[in-house]
DNA sequence: GTCTATACGCCGATAGAC
DNA sequence: GTCTATCGGCGTATAGAC
């Protein structure tokens, strides 16, 4: 492994462990390099943030991505929720310290609304699917249905912090575990009961299985 | 109004507009005082924070405090939204970089702890007073309440967050109204809907109302 | 590609005059 | 109580040797 994704695998590292208030001298430090190096390989410190911001959002959108069903499955749909419990995790800094990121550059800004804004527009795409299975009494109108999604994605980026924060260490599987159970609770009146619990099996099931790892 | 509690008010109007990265020396410049001044009134930066942090969750456990009844009424339940709402807005910093400001100190993190602790508890206490009003056929576990009021605070104190960094402006009414509605929603399922349509008339006609100002 | 050395600026905090 | 002046430290970023 090369020196720069050494240095975006303990950026994400340190960022997650500290805040994204990391700077470059403690991550070279971290890495055992010198500080000069981190700028053959990128072009300043949020290169960086912005790199990992990329990663994050690719990897979210191809788990949250349900485009080519007509009709979603309670393991497809599970699948979102573990996949993307785990992603939110690997990455909980990006959320944690939204605001400064955010706050210090323009281009991230613009990067970071469209993730959440692609992000939210998934889950609402899902449930529209999910709903058709699930039969359900309970109908959403559609600003309803988008206010639901944001909450979701509300609990799901915001649950990491609350955790770290509350919990006073950093996050391991049972926490992420508890974040599932809290999505869970979510969706539970707005779908069937035999669909939940398909739902709610599968994630645990899903969850159990050691993730996918690349290459 | 003397100089101390300028700085306060200038430090939650800065950092809620830029989070709290912002400086002593931003702050003096904004408030047009000497930088030397600030230490004269506190001790450090974070006896700033602190201060806000002790001011913000006194307000809001006054509104939150439901312990003197034995069954909630839809005014006060919709009342404890609405204070919540105003109070959350009015000290948005606070969440938006929440782990910023509790990885600098130690007695902060725990001050936050409690605060957020206790809050979960307060709505906790709400919530199994409102059940009784609502006589709702939904029933949760002890284990799934305390999930749905955790639920509850993250999206209490995480649009703020999700606005500012999305809508790519600072707060207003409608935003507040916005997560008045995201509230309403999550608690639908829950009640009776004549329990649910007397809190959500309320929570609009209490929000229309000047909040209360201190003397 | 990686290093050392260093410039530059900003911020938190203090000293001491008024 | 408020100011000016300033110290020391840290963080980003660059220059140039190897």
């Amino acid at each position: 492994m090369g020196n720069r994704e050494k240095i975006i695998r303990g950026a994400i590292e340190l960022m997650n462990a500290r805040g994204s208030a990391v700077g470059t001298s403690a991550l070279a430090e971290h890495l055992g390099i010198s500080p000069g190096n981190l700028y053959y390989h990128f072009r300043n410190r949020e290169a960086i943030v912005a790199e990992i911001l990329t990663r994050c959002a690719d990897d979210l959108h191809a788990i949250l991505d349900v485009s080519d069903q007509s009709e979603i499955s309670p393991e497809r749909f599970a699948s979102c929720y573990v996949g993307g419990v785990r992603v939110l995790f690997e990455y909980r800094f990006l959320f944690s310290s939204a605001l400064e990121l955010v706050s210090s550059d323009a281009s991230l800004t613009a990067a970071y609304r469209k993730f959440s804004e692609t992000s939210v527009g998934q889950l609402k795409l899902a449930l529209s699917l999910a709903r058709a299975v699930a039969a359900s009494e309970r109908a959403l109108t559609d600003d309803d249905a988008r206010r639901f999604c944001q909450n979701m994605w509300l609990i799901w980026t915001g649950w990491p912090r609350y955790a770290q924060v509350n919990l006073g260490r950093d996050m391991d599987q049972t926490d992420q575990m508890e974040c599932l159970r809290h999505l869970t609770l979510l969706i539970e009146p707005y779908v069937t009961p035999a669909f939940f619990q398909a739902v709610s099996e599968q994630a645990v099931q899903q969850f159990a299985q050691p993730p996918k790892t690349l290459a």
